[in-house]
DNA sequence: CTGAAAGCGCTAACAG
DNA sequence: CTGTTAGCGCTTTCAG
């Protein structure tokens, strides 16, 4: 009831139409949401349809609509628990309003601009590219072929692509002031890549704000955004002279890194002997072994912007360029030393939010 | 130099034509990599396309061709880091290939169905189920359509559709030796989920050996692949009158999760108050504070059949379906108390084989 | 509401 | 080696 024979090739309209007796053009509307299409007639072609196991060819409906309804995602492939989460929801929410989704894995290593050829030659309608290190130089070619592109945790100097980020420096300062408020004594940034725009805006908003209150020497490492970049900068970290009592890590899974390193192989105590601070909240910064204090990036709210800007793009009414900033907060946990006041609850996690006495320059 | 306007749409091979004053097959053939074309025209389409910033639309091409250059790939949304791994390698594997991955995920919660009609409609090339939980009818369904079917990390009972494994029952025998070997006296299983074919295949040959060893009782819980199954189903099992000194974890995900929860909620020692052992060897494994001891699936040489596999169906002068195999090695660490003897140096990595002196049933 | 006809951009025989 | 001629399977006017 639902195919011919085993190898044959799918059904197509014309096929249904002739079974059906009708035109192959009212096959075509019996497929196509907005046509006008008698009772009878419709329940005819259906009937043809569900018996020749036929479904409308995508490919040929594109040639004619000019939309691939594919949209083209662009990931690092660098085990990023945080991009995964992101790459599920989107993947969902575009299958949801009728989207494909065409992946595309970036080796972190190797040099990435073929990609640029397939995502054009596949004619996707619009291409979110996921915090990849691409040069800036991609996107703005992409937007100007035409191409929608937003980009996901991640911004670009020239506008021209929409994004749509966390509140990276924001979140950035508010980390220094909390690791500030349970005075600590000596701080450490591990950025990710020199690159990302987000790494830099964290270490800005950081680094200025201990600065602000008068912290001369930040230490500083790079980890590359990588668990094993991770690793190496904390050990050089810890295993300096002065090992820094505050260890703020650009992501999460950079910080999950480093508390095991931490704890693992130099004995340490997290939230006494050495704090470690993440971003991003992904799930098992959650885990009783991380208890991971960290500021969030809500992936739902996320997801749910960058599909929005792309939705809107493709219906046509919308700005070519938006610049959208999700807000987060920063959960407390137990891998940094808490300080006195300034905690509260919120949604089962515990939060931290500068109390009204501090100063906040702008 | 590589396009017109800002916003016009792409450049068809007509135009380039026009402009290079050829016909429009010689610049088709421009584009196919074994057609015959003189040198003097290949230049003069070359200099026309790059002018107009022309690339080929393979949209168009697979309504002729009936190839869509799509490998449609199935994922699960659970946040397992092995199909993170297994899906950013097969993404560029497959990319170098020339084809483009389309990516599905299912909702671990919602049902599927309504997957098959996407895949279906965008004309996928082949199909990559990832060790999903997709009703088994489903791959027979494509294969019965000629889609070819590759299951990764999973099998049906019918061979209808190919298979990528690793030694899912061999490796839990060998588990369940070393568990042994080392004298453990409680031993529990914690499963994936129900359906799945991979946990059950596990946990025979778990429970197959330890009963050949007259191990008569052995506690079991769900974990259902996910972070938060397998803590609930740690604290049951460590929470209980005579906890298990032994816990095989049907996953890396779940066996990490319950490392988390065995020594953050019960303060024990990973390796001597009771040992837990996983399966895959995922990279966080081997973070030190994890120190996982596990069975390896080698996700390279798994996306590599699998590849492998599609390509043959594709080239058309393979078999209909193959059940590959893929070799592992039980990855000895420190999560679990070691046997005496047994215990081997390879790759950096100290791995354990059955000493020849014990009985091993057939 | 329905059918006929004209393509979407490209490949694949064919003659030349 | 090159141009001409048919379509691939579908959407979309346009008459009826």
């Amino acid at each position: 009831m639902t195919d011919g024979a085993p190898g044959r090739r799918p059904a197509t309209a014309h096929e249904v139409a002739k079974l059906a007796g009708v035109s192959q053009s009212a096959v075509s509307r019996v497929f196509t949401p907005g046509a006008s299409v008698a009772p009878a007639t419709r329940e005819r072609v259906v009937a043809a349809a569900s018996q020749l196991g036929y479904r409308p060819n995508l490919v040929a409906r594109s040639l004619i609509t000019r939309r691939s309804n594919l949209i083209g995602v662009v990931v690092p492939g660098n085990g990023n628990p945080f991009y995964q989460r992101a790459l599920e929801a989107l993947s969902v929410a575009f299958a949801k309003l009728g989207y494909g989704v065409l992946l595309f894995t970036t080796d972190p290593l190797a040099n990435s601009d073929p990609i640029l050829d397939d995502v054009l030659r596949y004619r996707v309608d619009a291409l979110v590219l996921i915090s990849t290190s691409l040069s800036s130089r991609f996107a703005e070619e992409c937007v100007q072929v035409g191409l929608p592109v937003v980009m996901f945790n991640r911004k670009t100097d020239s506008n021209a692509a929409s994004s749509v980020t966390g509140e990276n420096r924001l979140g950035a300062e508010l980390i220094a002031e909390f690791l500030l408020a349970a005075k600590h004594r000596r701080y450490a940034y591990v950025a990710g890549l020199e690159q990302s725009s987000t790494s830099r805006d964290r270490e800005e908003g950081f680094m200025e704000c201990l600065a602000r209150h008068n912290v001369k020497h930040v230490e500083r490492q790079v980890g590359h955004y990588s668990a094993s970049g991770a690793e190496k900068a904390v050990r050089a970290l810890l295993g300096s002279k002065q090992p820094p009592d505050a260890i703020f890590c650009a992501n999460d899974h950079m910080a999950l890194a480093a508390i095991s390193v931490a704890r693992a192989e130099f004995g340490l105590q997290l939230g006494s002997d050495v704090s470690i601070v993440g971003f991003d909240n992904i799930d098992m910064g959650s885990w009783p072994l991380f208890s991971l204090t960290t500021y969030s990036q809500p992936v739902g709210s996320m997801v749910e912007r960058t599909v929005d800007i792309v939705a809107r793009q493709l219906a046509g009414d919308a700005a070519l360029s938006v610049q959208e900033v999700t807000c987060g907060q920063l959960i407390v946990r137990d891998s940094a030393r808490k300080p006195k006041s300034g905690l509260s609850t919120q949604d089962g996690n515990c939060i931290w939010t500068l109390p009204q006495t501090a100063s906040r320059a702008g």
